[in-house]
DNA sequence: CGGTCACTTGATCGTCTTCAATACCAGTGG
DNA sequence: CCACTGGTATTGAAGACGATCAAGTGACCG
């Protein structure tokens, strides 16, 4: 399931020395706000790290110490009931920063699905950089109110709609994952389990299973195998993920 | 159960000279972050509006054409689906700055519950504001972030617990309401209907009031009359709201 | 007093969960 | 090559929790 990383996950040489510069998920994080010249500033209030599949690289509760920055691979944010319910909150690609919780611990954890790179902020450091560069400031509040947007879409998913229209709504969502103004696709793969599926809707794996094999049965998507969705009637399930059956 | 303002919601003239320097909800708002010396550049950004009980003044799906800052009174805000269905994302008070969303139309709608007053900037004003006072987005990303992580909280809430802990964790977090470091009060009002309470935690009327004579009859609350709880049990309350039954 | 509105309480129903069995697939070593 | 293993997904049957439908209560107000 875990694609081979397109470039190696040890360090290269040449990234030790000018990192950011050469870093390709500049554009796609808030370091964009920072300009070419400042560049090796940015690398100093950094440090590299890397995360394997399945191990965790933030903890819910424990002293926030610093901020991340995903560079490559995708984890997933969740939170844990002491019986070990848990609830995933979100799906996080290149690109995406994490740790903005203004209290003093985690206010939840971070897994990593694939390989992850990181670029690690300690606190102090972020906020000198913030001090002196305020367009990274506006980065961070625009990715910020996206977030809460999305976060509110998700309320209403958890709070509101029926398992049909939960399975449908996230289907969607993954077809449009990473396009800015572009045709959503019709295939895509799922890079997480039915658990977590299940867990961020906030179901079960069966319902799941249950709930995909019976769009498929309506003709609505066609699963080729575990991992791989094709819409096949892309109108419909948008009328469904928006509960008008 | 809408209690009379405590000053009258019509204009002072005093306001329409200086508003901002008068204005009793600066500090508990983004405002703060304007030195003294600025105010009256504020106060030229923002227009002062009210609503009345029962009124929308933000509508999903509308162009966001301008921000908002209450500055009085108490609103919820809530997404719709077509056939009626609706989900409270958040009810919020006086400081509570709205419209954060980057897209170019709302992502929710604010009703007001009591009578509303705000202050009204519209997006260009507040870009040259945000512009010219970094520390005022400083503030907004922190708000940001308290609200994200607050939404992660409800998203475990909505996903993963039983109606029992969802009245008891939305019980808990209203005796906490509007206290910073200090001890959350016993006895409080909900200003709020069943009907926005069942909204908001993702159930329905009859199972709050269920739930809540069923808190009552194990003696952990108290009840005095439909709008005012007593928690006679916190620590049980607490252990219940994170699932350790 | 009749009206409305919000809340409460009861009985029944349905959706999703739970429990359990089976299928599937990749990797490993005989 | 094939049996074995562990993890993941699917499918079935039974059960529970909360929703729905319906009736009743109480407060407020013209």
């Amino acid at each position: 399931m875990n694609a081979l990383p397109t470039r190696p996950l040890v360090l290269d040489p040449r990234e030790a020395v000018e990192p950011c510069a050469r870093c390709d998920a500049r554009e796609r994080s808030v370091c964009n706000a920072i300009p070419e010249a400042d560049l090796r500033r940015l690398g100093e209030a950094s440090s590299i790290g890397t995360a394997a599949p399945g191990t965790t690289f933030i903890s819910e509760g424990e002293p926030a110490s610093a901020f991340f920055n995903i560079t490559r691979g995708a984890a997933k944010l969740y939170k844990l009931m002491p019986d070990g319910r848990r609830q995933i909150t979100g799906f996080v690609g290149v690109g995406h920063f994490l740790g903005l919780a203004v209290s003093d611990t985690y206010a939840f954890s971070a897994e990593a699905i694939d390989p992850v790179r990181y670029c690690r902020f300690s606190r102090p450091k972020l906020r000198t950089l913030l001090d002196d560069f305020p367009a990274m400031e506006k980065r961070l509040l625009q990715l910020a109110s996206n977030e809460l947007v999305a976060a509110q879409e998700q309320m209403l998913l958890l709070g509101r709609k029926t398992a049909r229209e939960r399975v449908a709504s996230f289907l969607l969502a993954q077809a449009r994952l990473g396009l800015v103004c572009q045709m959503p696709r019709a295939r895509f793969a799922l890079p997480m389990t039915r658990g977590d599926i299940a867990d961020y809707v906030g179901m079960t794996i069966e319902t799941i299973s249950r709930t995909l094999t019976k769009l498929r049965s309506d003709g609505l998507i066609d699963i080729p195998n575990a991992n791989d969705i094709v819409i096949l009637n892309r109108p419909a399930m948008e009328r469904i993920a928006e509960g008008m059956n």
